[in-house]
This record gives C-alpha cells, structure tokens and sequence, in this order.
DNA sequence: ATGCTATGGTTACAAATGTAACCCGAGCGG
DNA sequence: CCGCTCGGGTTACATTTGTAACCATAGCAT
C-alpha cells in the first residue's frame, strides 16, 4: 500500500467512521495536502477496496474494509521476505550486530519473549 | 530502493564485479526480464549514484557503492518507522500476537538475544 | 433568495517505476 | 572479410503514486 494511502488508513483504524471532510482536514493539517488530493486517495482506495463506505445523512461514512493487523501483517511479511528472506531472526540479528537496537529496546525484546514463554 | 533495482542490488552485493550481461543473464534467469530492462535499471542505479563503476578491458564492471548492510539498515528503519512507529519491539509484539511466528523461530529470537547478551 | 461551504465527481499532470525496443560501434569466430 | 554478439547509448511507453484544479449540486446561514 503506498504511503499516502496508508497515511489515511491510520486515521480511519483509529477514528472510523470519518466523512471525507473530517479525513481532509486531518491530512490537511498533518501532511499540508489540499482537500482535492484527500479526495483522489479516498477514491483510489475504494476502487482497491480498502474501503467500506455507508451512506450517511449528510455525507458518506468512511471505514477501513479490513483490521489495521491484517493490513500490519501483510506489509511486514512481504518486507521480511524482501529483506530477510522471510526470517524476522535474520533481521534482529542484523540489527543487533548494527549495533542499532538501544539496550532498552534488547531488554524490551526479552520480555516480550518471556511473556510469551509463560503463555506458552 | 524499487524492488527492481533492489533486486539487481543483492546480486552484485553477492558477486561483484559483474559486467553488464553478466548481470542481464542472471536477471533474465531469474525474472525474464530482457537485457534492455536491466540495462535501463543499471542505468538509473549508477544516476542516483547507487553504483561504482570501474572501466574493464572488455567490458565496466558494476560494483555496489555502498554495503548491503547499510542499505539494509536505512530501509529497515523506514520500515519500522512507518508501519510500527519506529519500534522493533511493537513489532514482535504484533507478530507474537497474530501467532505468526512458530515456536521454531521464537526459539532462534531468544538465542539471538542470549548471545547478545553473553557479549553485553 | 442567495451566497458560502461541504460533497461528490471528473480531469490533469509530473515523477517514479516497470518493462522494453532501437541504434551504433567494436571485436570474435569463422 | 562478415556476420553475430556484446557493450553502451537513447528513446519509448504503460502503470502507479503524489499532488491538485475544476465543476456541479444541495443545504445552511443570514
């Protein structure tokens, strides 16, 4: 999903419904762009069906047409395969030996582990 | 990084220096594409300064200008950014929680961080 | 009633990306 | 010598993405 696109998705899984006047002043004031770009995305993803629409009194009602984890989950495997050849353990491993992963977030990672360990 | 160019990227990265054809055939095998669409990618590649090149006797030999690593690095953090707020941990986390991650690779995480660990 | 604003629809246009043909010169294989 | 392949350059064209203007209608506010 390109950027832009996503960048009104958000809004959406996080505010739905919206009217397209409510999604254009939020991106207005988040990214600069006018109503009309606001308006050419919204269609662009009705006709790629990420959107569900109800017809509202006063104007259309705009949801996402899928949850935010499924849209989550399809760009992070299609990423990992490009990368990683599919292998999240590859990409912390990179990350680790870049040195670009805070001890804060190493420790973070552990307990995330550990509390699945629990669950098991 | 288009996934096309990306692609080209990860065979010179493999077995750099290649030479034109060099690189053609062994897009050709691997996406059909013609030696005129590689020599297009090749072309763009070297205008945004992605490549080094070195005048052979035969025939310029392609090098990567930058290591595969780094270029992994600035996309994986675009990534995280986008999709997870910048949070490696959000990321496993989401993974854990859709249960896309088998016990297989939730072992080797754990591993990569004891090793991590072990070196502090 | 009348203009302003929100809605919705249509069209536009540049840049990036994917994919490829065409052209020319040089050297290899016969 | 002569065609064929390789290397290199240029041009082309469709699709996707980013960004936006233009147009018409219907209701709200004065």
């Amino acid at each position: 999903m390109p950027n832009s696109e996503w960048l009104i998705m958000e809004h959406l899984w996080d505010k739905a419904p919206m009217t397209v006047t409510q999604i254009a002043k939020t991106m207005e004031e988040e990214t600069g762009w006018t109503k009309s770009t606001t308006k050419t995305l919204i269609a662009r993803m009705g006709a790629k069906g990420y959107l569900r629409v109800e017809e509202g009194d006063r104007a259309r009602e705009y949801y996402p047409a899928f949850p935010r984890s499924e849209a989550v989950l399809a760009e992070t495997q299609s990423f990992l395969g490009r990368l990683y050849n599919g292998s999240l353990g590859m990409m912390v491993n990179t990350l680790v030996d870049q040195k670009s992963l805070s001890r804060q977030e190493i420790k973070e990672l552990r307990a995330i582990l550990d509390k699945m360990g629990e669950v098991k």
